[in-house]
DNA sequence: GCCAACGTTGGC
DNA sequence: GCCAACGTTGGC
């Protein structure tokens, strides 16, 4: 039986946004690894929370010229509370969130690869093997599950 | 900068 | 529980 908790799965895939001019994937590459906070989206957060060390995810530019997928980063740390949601100073605080059961949680990742090029918003939509990603189908999640064949489809463009 | 999509909040 | 008002995301 396979299941997530087995350490043999193989690994799920994910896309997760970014705007460039707050985080870019070149930032993760000099930082090696990040912890992904900000998230206030209980969708998004639910998919941090499915996710395992070792699952990968694209490292998408929104709000970017051009907007697309410029990378890879893989799950280094499963999702623990974000400390933001409970400092008053932060752009994220969460006056409502409990702090013995803390609403928003982050997985850590660090960079895989930077794509020789961006695979772009409108490249994704013009391919027919693309059409049904959640990217797409919830345009503003910032956070979302990617098929086997979408993975490999984005893959294949990033290298032509 | 505009605005469509859509998630969240709060009054009732 | 409904739904109007409001806020945010993100493409264009």
């Amino acid at each position: 039986m396979r299941d997530r908790t087995d350490a043999r799965r193989v690994p799920a895939h994910w896309l997760m946004k970014s705007e460039p001019d707050v985080y870019s994937i070149d930032d993760l590459k000099r930082d090696k690894r990040t912890f992904w906070d900000g998230v206030r989206n209980y969708a998004a957060r639910n998919h941090m929370r499915a996710m395992k060390v070792g699952d990968l995810a694209f490292f998408y530019h929104s709000n970017a010229e051009p907007s697309g997928v410029a990378g890879v980063c893989r799950i280094a740390e499963p999702a623990k509370p974000d400390p933001t949601q409970f400092d008053p100073k932060d752009d994220h605080f969460d006056p409502k969130s409990p702090k013995d059961d803390p609403r928003w949680w982050a997985v850590t990742v660090e960079h895989k690869e930077t794509f020789p090029r961006v695979v772009g918003l409108a490249e994704i939509k013009a391919t027919p093997a693309l059409r049904s990603m959640a990217l797409l189908k919830q345009g503003r999640l910032s956070v979302t599950p990617v098929a086997a064949a979408e993975w490999k489809a984005i893959v294949a463009l990033s290298r032509t």
